[in-house]
DNA sequence: CCAGCTTGCTAATGCGTATAAGTAATGCGC
DNA sequence: GCGCATTACTTATACGCATTAGCAAGCTGG
């Protein structure tokens, strides 16, 4: 009793329809033997308690004619029924893998897509507005994510507003970074103050008295919480902190040339702590400008840098800071992430860096 | 005349349940007062041409009400319903971020990034290893990947027999590297036999007249259509091919040694030819035999690179050779994928190397 | 004046899945 | 042997949207 459908619509628009058509829970049944139904209670309970109620036989036979026609669940369906499809979102908006900055979002992938399979989650990249050719990359472009069950947010520029909804919709969100001026937002940054704050302590502890930062003309949180550490580190050590110990590049005259750098050893200074970026500019500065005054590092002047070494400086000695577990900052995003998919309260979302002894710091110069 | 639903299942999972749940199109036709297939024809002909036959008064109604509600179509319900989920899969057997070979892949990504956005498409990671939420990481784990439109793979050692279920079964395919072995398959590579001739025949125009080529002792499609282009640019060039114009590498003693290099030199080979591989490792045994053996490179002779050096010799002077266009061919594979997907003809597999001038060779030495 | 077209919309249906509700069939205690 | 719980399923329905058949009204033309 084939019931001849009234108003099939087979034959969609003429590209899509292409294909032997995946097989779906209704195919996998009807060689099972048993109905859609069955089949969807059956593969579902897989990966949970085993209380379902459906005989261990039946069970077997949809599991075999599954595998057999090479069944893969339609994750649009399974979210549009209401339930979730094990797939983790990833949107950049700056291209995932960007040509330039190889490192910057690199190992946090790794670490990402390691914690995702250990979790069962797939990854989906959601190719942000990257680069061109995108069609109109207006924000209803951001809502593609929902496609997942949860998705993590990668980049400084992001449109605010849009999350904003996101988060109140209830639309799981963990951003990279902290963000704290959202409120309600799910964030994971790397504790930038308590290991800036080490490095100034480790300084103090080798004997140096006066120490300046030198950081970029930037405010991003990154920036900022670095200074704020350093700041604190100083304290810490009951010395002098104050806006002369931190030195903020800029364009026009604001540089560190070798002038400056005498003057400051002049003044006592022994020590020099740059914060890290995307560039290594203040690092970069301040390593031209001892050679260039014609001092040597650990001997005459200790060096730190709040971060890793760019990679193009690989050959220089290592410089005494801290790395960024970008790995394990990765997995954490992606288990904050799970955990709001599950509904379950949020952990710790500042993962510790881990402090680099380095070569380039040493006691003070001898009194001269 | 509202119908009481009988069995509403509102409250799904309590996890989640959480969402406000944004507006549909049914709210948005209510406040329009229209039906919600009039607000679907509306919003989804917005970009398309607007020959619909909806009236302009109607259509900015529906517009304003779309508007003022914040309506933002359910990705998941329009894919389902448009039996395209706008996801390609990208398969390696290796993890898609490898901790240790960055470079090897990550181009190619970056390609394939830039290639998906412009056309809409997102991108979903499967890798061999960690296969989302199934365990079993055995051939089954592959068909994971039907969760996409099609899927693009990446990596040596992939299991043809499933690859082959899954061309049979009209899923889209593409594969990175040449792979005629397998009839149906699309693939996309590079052309390193034109780009591998090119380079000896730059030789030849140099004036060398024995050439040898150094590869290693893998039988990769990507060796042997390198050896394939040495040979054909030997006979372009109407110099001695054979056997002996092509020295391949083995552990036990077949090895570059500065011996050897003396030995060839004597017979009056002027200029090597390394082929690249992930390692590096011909390239390597050449330069080092150069250097022990105190000869001095464009002088003494002509070295060259059949591909792009190992990035931690980034520091040497650069190898003439030529350069494997990553980023085109990941986009060229995505073309591909995509055309295919769409139920099109695929286009040319084929992508052409860049010839590289570089500075490691000129012409023979005078004679002696 | 009506067949036949066009215009502008609605009703109905299906996409593939999850799940609540329903139905036999069996077991168990008394 | 009856009520009731349990097991093992199946049936029905909904998720939100796209699509298409269909309907009503307004035209046209002969």
């Amino acid at each position: 009793m084939e019931q001849p459908r009234k108003g099939p619509r087979r034959g969609r628009t003429p590209a899509a329809t292409g294909r032997t058509s995946r097989p779906r829970q209704a195919e996998v049944a009807r060689l099972a033997g048993v109905s859609q139904a069955t089949v969807s209670l059956v593969l579902s309970a897989k990966a949970k308690a085993q209380g379902s109620a459906i005989s261990d036989e039946t069970r077997q036979r949809v599991l075999d004619a599954a595998r057999s026609l090479g069944y893969v669940p339609d994750p649009a369906a399974q979210r549009l029924a209401a339930a979730r499809n094990n797939l983790l979102g990833v949107y950049s908006f700056t291209a995932t893998f960007p040509t330039d900055v190889e490192h910057s979002y690199y190992p946090f992938l790794v670490g990402v897509e390691r914690e995702a399979a250990a979790r069962g989650y797939d990854l989906v990249l959601f190719t942000g507005s990257s680069s061109g050719g995108a069609k109109a990359a207006g924000p209803e472009a951001l809502n593609r994510v929902r496609l997942a069950d949860g998705c993590l947010f990668l980049g400084r520029h992001v449109p605010i507003a849009e999350l904003k909804r996101m988060v109140a919709d209830g639309f799981p969100v963990v951003h990279l970074g902290r963000r704290e001026e959202l409120e309600g937002l799910s964030w994971v940054g790397a504790d930038y103050v308590s290991a800036s704050s080490e490095v100034v302590r480790h300084l103090a502890a080798l004997g140096h008295r006066r120490i300046v930062l030198v950081r970029e003309d930037d405010d991003a949180p990154a920036s900022t919480d670095r200074q704020q550490g350093f700041l604190e580190g100083l304290e810490a050590a009951g010395l002098p902190g104050g806006s002369e110990a931190v030195f903020r590049c800029a364009d026009p005259g604001r540089e560190v040339t070798p002038e400056r750098l005498r003057s400051w050893i002049a003044e006592g200074v022994t020590a020099f702590v740059a914060e890290e970026t995307d560039t290594g500019g203040a690092w970069r500065a301040l390593r031209t400008a001892v050679d260039e005054a014609g001092l040597s590092c650990p001997d005459d002047l200790s060096l730190a840098l709040l971060g890793s070494p760019p990679s193009d400086l690989a050959g220089d000695p290592q410089p005494t800071g801290f790395d960024v577990p970008r790995h394990q900052l990765g997995a954490a995003a992606v288990r904050m992430l799970a955990a709001l998919v599950a509904g379950e309260a949020a952990e710790e979302p500042l993962v510790a860096c881990a402090f680099r002894a380095g070569a380039t710091t040493g006691g003070p110069p001898g009194p001269r």
